[in-house]
DNA sequence: GTTTTGTATTCTGAATGCAAAAAATATGTA
DNA sequence: TACATATTTTTTGCATTCAGAATACAAAAC
């Protein structure tokens, strides 16, 4: 830990763009956002690990840009909980620790409870067949021993029972939260994830959306989220405190 | 509002303190943290209105920073949803939509059911008189006709019960949330505010909370703020649609 | 009178500059 | 050596600057 040893070199190298293509109109994005977009991969998947310190001129240059814009985002990911910022010290990536990821997942079962309520309630059939593809390929990653796969599967499941609620600030704010939910599973990849029963679950909470019992999805989905973080966070603890 | 008035002169008028007394070494903030605090307390309050245009330089000089707090501040209110960002267009005080209230009543029912529902499970004699004296307080301010006490008693019971879960995430989250609720109540303000059936109802969520009845405790206050929320967003209505 | 086009102005987004704070390193002392 | 202190270097926080985008305004065309 003492010099650093150069660390990872960050992703794809690849600058962001100092603006989309003028042609495009679509969704032009800011620096800043392009950037914690950015970061928050990079946090999520573990290439900047827990407790990393952070020096904004380094990252700047592999991003491709200033420090103006980086410090924004810098302040964006720390409100996500993603990064850690000291006045005058620097940020570094937010160190995981075991008794907020069992807050975490606390919190993030009650979100999703309610989600699945909601989401029973305004089911469409439309929605649920969007829910019915990404349960089959769940299914195939879970038959064919894709963890990746899984792992990108499972996210879209969660988030499309939320977006079913089409309640924008519920939407937002399991957006803020499943940021670090993400990381923490990812960590806590190899030693855990109940493939079977991830899957089993995943599939009575479609039953009851499909068959509109609010309670019963909500309940479900509930139980599988808590599950998930308790299996999660004992997972962290086995590997030991992760950095300090 | 062809051409901005003037409009406000910003509260207080003093400035942001460069660096907090050297002495003190009580919590340090950084400038943008105090601007965005400072922001908040202005929007929420409706000093500065919804759909206001904001000018970074004329608020500069009336916060006495430059720009480059300001705008870090604005970033961290657009994450809360009290201010819009356009890129290349500035920022603009988020106007108060309606269905957005709604759907942000919705979502702060279920959370703070969630809240009550651990709070009663790790109650404790030292939190339940403090939420005692609020209450009496509470009491107080409406047997006087106190609103602005009333309304600030208030935020604080709600704020005690979320805290008395212990669960940071879950402060953290609702707390992200309040303030564009308290900026719809406050706005709602006048037209409203259900006095007696709301101290009533605090009243019945303590004594659920008291009894360890996690279950009442959280139907009772979820059924509080829903129907808080169908008040403010029908009296926000009325007032017709307030700007745009 | 209305719409369009060209120009000036204002404002934003991002880069750079600078002083203060923290960290790293060197120096001195027991 | 172990520890404290002085000194240098790094790094941060904020201010300022600069280029480009959007808006406002005015003249021209319809």
């Amino acid at each position: 830990m003492s010099n650093e040893p150069d660390s990872e070199a960050i992703g794809g190298r690849r600058r962001l763009v100092r603006r989309r293509r003028l042609g495009g109109a679509l969704a032009q994005q800011a620096l800043h956002q392009q950037a914690a977009a950015r970061l928050r991969e990079l946090i999520i998947h573990g290439v900047l690990a827990p407790g990393e310190r952070i020096v904004e001129q380094r990252l700047c240059a592999d991003l491709g840009i200033s420090r103006t814009p980086l410090r924004e985002a810098l302040k964006l990911l720390a409100a996500e909980g993603l990064v850690a910022l000291r006045l005058n010290r620097g940020a570094r990536i937010m160190p995981m620790d075991g008794g907020e990821i069992v807050q975490l997942f606390d919190v993030l079962s009650g979100i999703e409870r309610m989600a699945a309520e909601m989401a029973a309630e305004r089911r469409s059939p439309a929605a649920l067949r969007r829910l019915e593809v990404l349960q089959r390929r769940i299914e195939d990653h879970h038959a064919s021993g894709d963890r990746a796969g899984y792992f990108a599967a499972n996210q879209r499941i969660h988030r499309s029972i939320v977006e079913m609620t089409r309640n924008d600030v519920l939407i937002e704010t399991h957006g803020r939260l499943i940021g670090r939910a993400e990381r923490a599973r990812f960590l806590a990849l190899g030693s855990s994830i109940r493939w079977a029963e991830s899957v089993a679950e995943h599939r009575a909470v479609l039953d009851a959306l499909a068959a509109g019992d609010a309670e019963v999805a909500g309940r479900l989905l509930a139980d599988h989220v808590a599950e998930t973080g308790a299996v999660v966070s004992a997972a962290l603890d086995n590997q030991k405190t992760i950095a300090a």
